[in-house]
DNA sequence: AAAAGACGCAACCGCCGGAAT
DNA sequence: GATTCCGGCGGTTGCGTCTTT
């Protein structure tokens, strides 16, 4: 008898009538009684199913694309990115933030960022043992973001290094500071990071009135990190580890490292874009601007000019 | 041009909590 | 109070499409 039951139940993809259907009960009686719509014999669908599809696909005001599909713009992507470092994975309380946005939009959104980042860093393994030539996207230039700031007073910034590597014999760097406060503000807020940075001094800046100015720092705080994070804080010491943070005129920063990360307190914590440059365009979609081949501007010291 | 890999997305599954019985 | 049902949510999977090699 179940397994007669099991049979009726339909599944798979929606069809155009299904929906039609679908969309006239809820016009009838409201987005409520989805059981109901399979015990009427109206689908053969369970009332789960037929709440998802009203949900996801069906109900009005929500943003289709038909041509071009509908990415998250930067804005969105900022939200979901802030409000998931403060709520966790709630992708349904997240997405009531984001009109037309559902909450399986959010959760692919983010899964699929994170499965991007995660291949990255597993490739990062591989690149760093045998570096690849440039690729023709960041060709003759290595760009180190990236700036930092701790949580409530105490803020970070490693400034920008954009290192020249026409060949392999003459380059040249220059650091391109953080220094204004509208920069700080669109740091990335961290918290005290237990990462040494021996190859490239960075400033810090604090709220507290007698550490006004920014200060060169080389410091080292301890900080317990998650176990799955170690790995990734012991890359750190390959300088080229720092790449992946993005180009300059992007700078993707260093939340978009897969959860957990580190521990956020749980207030106070905002992700904001940088660009040091106020007239670059924003990169426009998150870590979209991370170059496949982002270890490919390792300069190999064995390659001839 | 073909194969492999990456990506995006729709939909299913299991769990949970609240309402109804 | 116990059980059942229903809806909501987060995790996961499967598949079609796009991109890269």
């Amino acid at each position: 008898m179940e397994a007669v039951k099991k049979e009726e139940i339909k599944k798979g993809p929606w069809k155009a009538e299904e929906d039609e259907v679908l969309i006239n009960h809820v016009n009838r009686y409201g987005p409520r009684d989805w059981s109901s719509i399979r015990s009427k014999g109206l689908l053969q669908r369970t009332g789960k199913s037929c709440r998802l599809r009203w949900v996801n696909k069906l109900r009005p005001n929500l943003k289709r694309c038909f041509f071009s599909g509908c990415k998250f713009s930067a804005e969105e992507e900022r939200t979901v990115i802030e409000l998931q470092a403060e709520f966790g994975n709630k992708w349904a309380r997240i997405a009531t933030h984001l009109p037309g946005r559902t909450d399986n939009d959010v959760k692919n959104f983010w899964s699929s960022r994170v499965k991007r980042l995660a291949r990255i860093l597993h490739n990062s393994s591989d690149a760093s043992t045998s570096p690849k030539p440039p690729s023709r996207r960041n060709k003759g230039k290595i760009v180190k973001p990236i700036q930092y700031f701790y949580p409530p007073q105490v803020y970070y910034s490693f400034g920008l290094v954009e290192e020249e590597v026409t060949t392999a014999s003459s380059s040249s760097s220059k650091i391109l500071p953080y220094s204004s406060s509208d920069q700080v503000d669109e740091a990335l807020r961290l918290p005290e990071l237990g990462i040494k940075l021996e190859h490239q001094p960075f400033a810090f800046w604090t709220d507290d009135p007698l550490m006004s100015e920014p200060h060169i720092a080389n410091q080292q705080a301890t900080i317990p990190f998650y176990p799955e994070s170690r790995e990734l804080l012991a890359r750190l010491d390959n300088p080229y580890y720092y790449d992946i943070l993005g180009p300059a005129g992007c700078s993707e920063p260093l939340f978009a490292l897969p959860q957990p990360f580190f521990e956020l307190p749980p207030a106070e914590r905002r992700c904001r874009h940088v660009s040091k440059d106020d007239d670059e365009e924003e990169a426009d979609v998150f870590l979209d601007d991370f170059p496949a081949d982002m270890f490919d501007q390792v300069d190999d010291p064995n390659q001839s000019p």
